[in-house]
DNA sequence: GGAAGATACCTTGTATCCGAGGTATCAAGG
DNA sequence: CCTTGATACCTCGGATACAAGGTATCTTCC
């Protein structure tokens, strides 16, 4: 799993706490599964970038375990600019996969679950858009259809990975709606 | 699901037929289930680059329905760099679900069951290797580990994707290696 | 024959990310 | 004290992709 969006990601992991760019790269590289850790030339610039915004302070705290950190905490426009994003995402944000499952990670901050609801439909009404990968004009595809192995896997993978996120998804709107 | 890695897709749609730019650019979308087809602004300076290296020619044809076209075709070299890319294929390619949902998609061109099946197990030793994203040190995380439920349905989601892969890894292996 | 629409291609600028190659601090071991 | 290793940060260059805006061709329809 590779999916960060890394300005989502940094805004939602220091909504909770304070953390310094060393830490802010462990919790990304965990979330995704330690396959692939950010680079630091994204990192870094990243967080100058959010600073220039106004969206994060950084303090300068003199090594305790080794080089001096720089404590990252997000301002009050930070905040709110992560709330804003989880509540009014880009349309990128519900149809490309990686940058949707960034926004779910985070979704509990935004604290309303109407909201809440709200967002998961988006994503609904998109899954459940006919699209050409599972529909041949009327007709479902299956995996038969495909006279490869590779793309019958491709297509049995893709299948298993929606069904569950629709299943899911109709349960947590009763959850949330309920 | 997008997860189109162009250069290889571009190379693998042709290793077929001779497609123009606007014809190879619907055969992408097809690819993606039309979510979001690829911009004329990575397409043809794509191809353009495609074409300084040797990869492939184009032709132009005085247009039939519409616009003059150029078709494109692959020469010697780009049907080598194809299966050269899909019988060593870098890390990434292997890590990175884009590019390996982009690899599958194309590695029957391989026509060689010994080198599909080698390439399959790279992706088998790499989703067997534990990922912090599933186990919590020796212990198997469950979605009830999670407090909330955005978190619980990554889980989910992630949890299905990979053992429907994991499953039609075997499987596939299996048909390849007997 | 003129407008509209689909086809077809192109350029420029921008966003996001990686990789390589640095610098600096501090603890531990020889 | 000096090297090694972990921690911590930074810069520069490049890869891959998108978005906006443009040009040109050909068919269809009025």
């Amino acid at each position: 799993m590779i999916w960060i969006m890394l300005e989502l990601a940094t805004l939602g992991f220091l909504y909770d706490e304070q953390l310094h760019g060393y830490d802010l790269r462990k919790r990304i590289a965990a979330l995704t599964g330690h396959v692939r850790p950010i680079a630091d030339g994204t990192l870094y610039p990243l967080l100058k970038r959010l600073e220039a915004a106004g969206l994060l302070t950084r303090e300068l705290q003199p090594g305790q375990v080794a080089a001096p950190r720089h404590v990252l905490s997000l301002t009050a426009a930070g905040r709110q600019a992560l709330l804003d994003r989880l509540r009014e995402p880009d349309e990128l944000f519900v149809t490309d996969e990686n940058r949707w499952f960034t926004l779910l990670a985070f979704l509990r901050h935004l604290d309303d679950p109407a909201a809440q609801a709200a967002v998961l439909r988006r994503r609904l009404t998109f899954l459940t858009q006919p699209a050409s990968f599972f529909w041949d004009g009327d007709r479902p595809l299956r995996a038969a259809d495909f006279d490869d192995p590779f793309r019958q896997g491709l297509f049995t993978i893709a299948t298993a990975t929606t069904r569950t996120e629709l299943t899911w998804l109709r349960e947590t709107l009763a959850d949330l709606d309920g």
